[in-house]
DNA sequence: CTGTCAAGACACAACGTCTCGTCTTGTGTA
DNA sequence: TACACAAGACGAGACGTTGTGTCTTGACAG
């Protein structure tokens, strides 16, 4: 059919058995091995009701960790911007060396690279929203005067949790706790007053 | 063959029209678009020829970008710590900026995430050197006074270097050497006496 | 009764292996 | 030193395999 797809008459039980086929599969084995193929096969599913709904087996991935990624959005602000920060990175570090998640967040960089679509995508829902929660955070703090007023926040948030994805995607050294007590130790005394 | 190939009777003529095809072949179109049969043919030679001697076409791609980044290993050391860093993250910029090198560059970090002999390969070469530069011109830097004794050095780098990758990697914005300029000036406010 | 569904056939592209016949190269012999 | 020759690297391309994305079919649901 070259016309659009009806949403409507949409049938939810493929839905599901896609999106949770997709994350089965890429814990399985890798993302490199995921096939759309593969993916029908294990929801018992034709291809073409999977190619009616996504352009790509990284939209797939996309839609099913965004589903899962919505909870817990929120960052929290316990009043110790430390204590604060380290819990959100934490919890990023769990995530990604967390051999399910790791596996599918480093195929959905990968797929960003080559479409333009997922890197939109992959922005616009998970990394910007987030970002945008952190700078917030550092906001208050600098308004409380625990940051330097001339501070640029956005370079703070890129300094705060890039060191992660470096290692993460360059596998220098394991992604971990203390590489997180190292890094914020270091940016703090950079931005303190 | 199931025998490891004779080194000593290897044609140059088509070592070197397989290594400047790839490249040629790979700032022409996407590093996805590269392919082993695409290489063959550019470089007229048979797809054995390349089999013979490289796993991957990562592998050749790796061969090829480090027979030309071994020159300008050094790192620069002027006495002027801030300038030695700004002129040596300057000319990363260039490099992630460039569209030819940028496409292989993402390339080569697209199949370490699948293939842990690239992975190690891009590290031994191309990564470790350099840092292992960076700090040692840091280090000197230490001595001089210009930094704290407690910094660790190895944070330092990659908090400096992070940033450019992931900017890179992730798309959120453009490398560019303004954010050079902000992420020196914050990690130097944190790591001075 | 229109449009989605599961199933699978289809043409295409790239993979990695293989088999040719040709040409090159290192080595042993004169 | 000169040369002959076997080993093997070469270009070309056929081959079976796998995954791609599209198309067709008949069943069935909104």
């Amino acid at each position: 059919m070259a016309t659009t797809p009806n949403p409507d008459r949409r049938n939810e039980r493929a839905r599901r058995a896609i999106l949770d086929a997709a994350l089965e599969l890429c814990s399985t084995q890798t993302y490199a091995g995921l096939t759309m193929e593969g993916i029908a096969k294990s929801a018992g599913v034709g291809k073409q009701t999977i190619y009616r709904w996504w352009p790509s087996k990284a939209a797939i991935l996309l839609e099913a960790i965004t589903e899962r990624a919505d909870q817990s959005l929120d960052f929290p602000d316990t009043g110790d911007l430390l204590a604060d920060l380290r819990g959100q990175m934490y919890e990023l570090v769990r995530l990604f060396t967390d051999p399910m998640f790791g596996a599918y967040g480093r195929g959905l960089i990968v797929a960003a690279q080559t479409d333009p679509a997922i890197s939109a995508a992959l922005l616009d829902t998970l990394i910007r929203p987030r970002v945008q929660l952190c700078i917030e955070r550092l906001a208050k703090a600098q308004q409380a005067g625990e940051i330097r007023a001339d501070v640029d926040l956005a370079v703070v948030v890129e300094l705060l949790y890039a060191p992660l994805y470096y290692r993460m995607l360059l596998h220098t050294a394991p992604v971990s706790s203390e590489q997180v007590d190292s890094v914020i130790s270091l940016v703090m005394s950079g931005i303190r007053p």
